[in-house]
DNA sequence: GGCGTATTTAACTTAAATGTTAATTAACTA
DNA sequence: TAGTTAATTAACATTTAAGTTAAATACGCC
C-alpha cells in the first residue's frame, strides 16, 4: 500500500543503485545495464521490475530491445520524505546555509503569490 | 559493506519510518516508541536496532530506561546520495527555482571561499 | 514459416527479515 | 534480598527476497 515502503526497499540494493547511477547517463536496454554485473540476465531482469514497481525506471519498447531510462517519481517520493527532516540532516553550516536561503525564497514566492492569487487555499497540502 | 543498503533496507518499513516520526518530536523510551502498533515489545526492540545499526537513532541509558532520538547520519547519507539526482527529482518548477538559487549561493560561497582559503585542495570528499 | 537476438517467466534453492512467546538481563524500590 | 518495571535475547515459525538454470515469449529478418 505505502509506495515508500517499495521504493525504499528498492534503493536497498546496491545492484539496483548502480543500475540507476548508468541511467543517470541516458538509457540503456537490459543487455547493457546487465554488462557490469557478474549476474544472470534475469537476475537483472528482475531487479528492474522492482525499480519500475517502485517507479524508479520506466521502460519503453523498440524492436525487440526494452530500453529504460530514469522515472523520477520514485524520487521524488523520497526526496518529499525527506523534506519532513531536512533539519536533521542539513545541520551542517553549508547546508543549512542553502536552507535558511530557501525558506527566504520560498517566503518570497509565497508572499508573491498571495498577490497574484489573493484568494483560495490551494497551499502546501501539508 | 555499503552502509546506504542498510540505512535505505531500514527506511523500507513503515513501523520504523513511523518511529522516526515520533521521534522527530523528541526523545521517547522503547514502551512509549510500542504505544501505537499492535506488535510485541521485542519486535520493537528489533526495529530499534535496525534503526540505530542505520545511525537513523541512537540510544542513551537512563535508570532502566533507554531513551531513543533520532541521530541525523544515516539521513545525511540518504540525502547526500539523493543530492546525485536531484536534477531528476527537483523538476517540479517551485523546486527547481529553490535548486537554481541554490547553485547561485554555493557559487557565491565557493568564490568567497577561493579568495579567503586561496589554497590547499581540501574540497568536498567524493 | 523458421531462425537469431533480447528479454521475461517458471521452478527451485538458499538466505534473510519479521513476527511470536518464553526466558534473561538491568536497574530501581521496599 | 525479594519484587517490579524496562528492555533485550533466545528459540522458533513463516514469509519474502535474491540468486540459479531451463523454458517460453517477443520481435525482426530471410
Amino acid at each position: 500500500m505505502d509506495s515508500l515502503d517499495t521504493t525504499f526497499a528498492a534503493l536497498a540494493d546496491p545492484t539496483r543503485r548502480a543500475i540507476l547511477a548508468k541511467l543517470a547517463l541516458g538509457e540503456a536496454s537490459v543487455t547493457e545495464l546487465a554488462k557490469p554485473f557478474a549476474m544472470s540476465l534475469p537476475a537483472i531482469s528482475r531487479h528492474l521490475k522492482v525499480l519500475e514497481q517502485a517507479r524508479l525506471i520506466s521502460r519503453g519498447r523498440d524492436a525487440q530491445w526494452r530500453p529504460c531510462r530514469l522515472d523520477s517519481q520514485g524520487l521524488k517520493d523520497i526526496a518529499e520524505w525527506m523534506e519532513h527532516y531536512r533539519k536533521f540532516w542539513a545541520e551542517s553550516l553549508d547546508r543549512m546555509q542553502s536552507y535558511v536561503e530557501q525558506l527566504h525564497a520560498e517566503a518570497e514566492r509565497n508572499a508573491k503569490r498571495k498577490k497574484v492569487v489573493s484568494k483560495g487555499k490551494h497551499g502546501k497540502k501539508k
